[in-house]
RNA sequence: GGCGGCGUAGCUCAGUGGUAGAGCAGGGGAAUCAUAAUCCCUUGGUCGGUGGUUCAAAUCCGCCCGUCGCUACCA
């Protein structure tokens, strides 16, 4: 039996459309659904969107519309979005569906039941203009004595019926289950943040609301709708079918293996999800990763701004293997990155047309020309084809321990690692030179480029999976050739290579 | 204010006690199979400052400066 892999992005929350930063979680998790996949995982790679709360509510009454169909029209282009980012998701979720509100309910009432959740009241100044609760150290004193929000409306002290989890009672438990699990979280500095969070004291969380209605009602009590939170982690588990566990085929995919986040959500999933799920007797999810922020040309994106970067603009100039190569390459994961025009396009050009489309062609143009567009025997290879080979037969094994802790660019540079040393392998070696001295010698070193072209392809299938779909035919690499594991067996000698064309053409920018 | 991260070549960063590294950018050369792509060599840093521990510190400790994050219910 297959072992399985279940890993999510955040839903996202529907009051605004898609933006790069969006697109950046969906495609880093899926590189690693795909790259557990090529490894031989059964993968259940779960997205969606979060429709429920008062900003959707606003949103849609500004636009006229009923919050149903506001949410359900801006869902369509969170789904649109990794459709086009060919993100290989296998369930689509929206909190506003018929089995994610039964999920919720069933979740509420099982810590109901066991008496984690009670009845007591939410107080704190209030913005009737803002429509939210502000903390004392937000606020200012104006010169008649009354405080004043950060947004300048007027706040009164409010009081009202909220349901309440026991969060105060699981310090200790939560404290205990991280430092058994030390790489629950990451990368480091997330723990470390979440750790003194919790050290300075936990109250009991607010999770419900009467100011508005666009929500999931509370179990018995519908003057409640769900906190948005409660409602939004539960989609992990409504997706696998839950409360309905016994017959649900999916379950056994729980624990998550990866809940992918982006930064600014890390304690939702960190604190407030491993409570809920052992406050319900369920298992919690085994890590919870956090990636960090785009700036672009140096400057925080911001609507006001303009500077907002729409993905499917990328893609639709750059093509979207090379933005999905860019998004992860020029960024440590787990860190916040800069955006700019021409760092996307010097990595275009420098590491994909240059390094590796170029490597390409320039190999099989050869093998087409010289060895009648077939695959050349292995033949006898010397200290030099091997040192090459035996590189390249190690990134599977270092790519996996890598994935494992979502370290993607040290991916890409341990595969480049790989394509420099070919172009080097291939510039020493110089084929076109044994051509006319040693043909049995350029068959080798043609045959040894081949190979290592066949492995690095491969790995990089999850980055890229249209680009390399290409190369890989090109190399003669047929669709059930393409495993990691295939890896183990070579291609046989005279299989016909088609016409090799180029895989990245360079951008030159218009004038 | 409290807690934590970071500050290393022009740029982005790796390097956690033992003669300063990579990629990009800059300079020189080689080659001509290839998307004028590639390869080789090379310029460049008193590793934020300061005091200390040590035979030895970018690497450990103190202080200072700069910068960023977290500091709860507004995704």
């Amino acid at each position: 039996m297959k072992p399985h892999y279940m890993i999510t992005t955040p839903i996202y929350y529907v009051n605004g459309a898609p933006h790069v930063g969006h697109a950046y979680t969906s495609i880093a998790a899926d590189v690693l659904a795909r790259f557990k996949r090529l490894d031989g995982y059964d993968v259940f790679f779960l997205t969606g969107t979060d429709e429920h709360g008062q900003k959707v509510e606003q949103a849609a009454q500004d636009k006229g519309q009923s919050a149903q169909n506001f949410a359900t029209m801006v869902s369509a282009q969170f789904r649109n979005m990794a459709d086009q980012l060919n993100i290989s998701y296998n369930d689509f979720i929206r909190t506003t569906e018929e089995r994610h509100v039964k999920s919720c309910q069933a979740l509420w009432q099982k810590i109901a039941d066991a008496g984690h959740i009670y009845l007591g009241a939410y107080e704190g100044w209030y913005s009737l203009r803002d429509e939210c609760y502000y903390g004392e150290d937000e606020l200012t004193t104006a010169e008649d004595g009354s405080k004043i929000a950060p947004t300048g409306a007027e706040v009164k002290w409010l009081k009202e019926p909220s349901y309440f989890f026991k969060l105060s009672a699981w310090q200790d438990k939560l404290l205990e289950f991280y430092e058994q699990h030390p790489h629950f979280i990451g990368p480091e500095s997330r723990r470390n943040e979440l750790l003194s969070f919790i050290k300075s004291g936990l109250r009991d969380l607010s999770v419900s609301r009467t100011s508005f209605k666009w929500g999931i009602p509370v179990p018995g009590d519908d003057d409640h709708v769900m906190y948005v939170w409660f409602d939004a982690l539960t989609n992990y588990i409504s997706a696998l079918g839950y409360p309905n566990i016994e017959n649900s085929d999916l379950w056994r995919f729980w624990p998550a293996d990866l809940h992918l986040v982006g930064k600014e959500i890390s304690r939702f999933h960190a604190l407030y999800w491993p409570a809920f799920l052992m406050a319900a007797g369920l298992e919690v999810p085994k890590r919870i990763y956090s990636h960090g922020w785009w700036t672009v040309e140096g400057e925080k994106m911001s609507k006001s701004v303009g500077n907002v970067i729409e993905p499917l603009k990328l893609v639709e100039e750059f093509g979207l293997d090379p933005v999905r190569f860019f998004l992860l390459r020029e960024v440590p994961f787990g860190g916040d990155g800069d955006y700019s025009r021409q760092a996307l396009i010097n990595r275009m050009n420098n590491e994909l047309a240059n390094d590796l489309g170029n490597l390409a062609q320039r190999t099989l143009s050869q093998v087409m020309r010289n060895c009648e567009g077939k695959l050349p025997e292995i033949g006898q290879r010397n200290q030099d084809d091997e040192a090459l080979l035996s590189k390249a037969i190690l990134l599977p094994i270092l790519l996996r321990e890598q994935m494992d802790r979502q370290a993607l660019h040290e991916s890409l540079e341990t595969i480049w690692k790989i394509i420099r040393a070919s172009n080097a392998y291939i510039d020493h070696q110089a084929p076109w030179t044994l051509k006319k001295t040693d043909l049995e010698r350029m068959n080798v070193v043609l045959r040894v480029l081949v190979d290592t072209l066949r492995i690095i392809a491969t790995c990089l299938q999850p980055f890229m999976p249209g680009a390399m779909d290409k190369l890989l035919t090109q190399l003669g690499v047929t669709e059930s050739e393409r495993q990691l594991s295939d890896l183990e067996t070579l291609i046989p000698a005279g299989r016909e290579l088609p016409a090799p064309s180029g895989i990245f053409p360079r951008f030159i920018e218009a004038e």
